[in-house]
DNA sequence: TAAATACGTGCCGTTACCTCA
DNA sequence: CCTGAGGTAACGGCACGTATT
């Protein structure tokens, strides 16, 4: 930062600026602060730190997308541990379906809406779409899903909102099954 | 009041330079 | 010494909000 030449217009290389020790730990301590600033705290900051205004900013926006790209990358790694967990819970509740079945007995807590009477395990189907068990072969239109919904954590919601991908997508359409 | 213009700012994608293994 | 990879300062362009005409 020693040699901080003025060389923006025009021609020569642009060189590029080590920031010292001490210059990096001030930003950082004012972007824990906040995160963008007023042109009056830019112009103290650079005054400060002895930089331009332009570098401050230009520091600050650089900041501001690494430090998004560190939470996506945090989101990434959750949202796969999740898919993980969620791989292994859908494996066992297929085994214990299949168990069930194998057994002809049906889960107690599954009973018809119009006979009140348990339902057969042989009506007990898993959705291909949305992987949910549900209970088919009911009167016209009255199907009953009995699988205790999964909390959605708000990061994935976020990053579904962000990312929007086709996967998430048909994941959320197919809540109506 | 609405439209046009200017200006400031943030974000994004990219480039250029620097450091280090 | 050379080289490629990774980190990051700096740039240009675009979108958006706000103030002014």
């Amino acid at each position: 930062m020693e040699d901080e030449e003025e060389s923006t217009n025009g021609g020569p290389p642009r060189k590029k600026l080590r920031l010292s020790k001490e210059q990096s730990r001030l930003l950082e301590e004012s972007f824990r602060q906040h995160h963008t600033l007023n042109p009056r705290q830019k112009e103290a900051l650079a005054l400060q730190l002895k930089l331009r205004p332009r570098q401050v900013e230009v520091w600050f926006q650089n900041r501001r997308a690494r430090s998004k790209l560190k939470q996506t990358e945090m989101e990434c790694e959750y949202l796969k541990r999740w898919f993980g967990s969620l791989t292994e819970q859908n494996r066992r509740l297929q085994r214990e379906v299949e168990e069930l079945r194998a057994l002809k007995v049906g889960p107690p807590t599954v009973m018809s809406p119009h006979s009140c009477e348990p339902l057969p395990a042989s009506t007990l189907t898993m959705c291909p779409s949305c992987e949910r068990v549900t209970t088919t072969g009911l009167d016209k239109g009255s199907t009953k899903t009995t699988t205790t919904a999964v909390a959605t954590p708000t990061i994935a919601a976020t990053l579904s909102s962000k990312v929007g991908t086709p996967a998430l997508q048909s994941r959320q359409s197919s809540a109506a099954c």
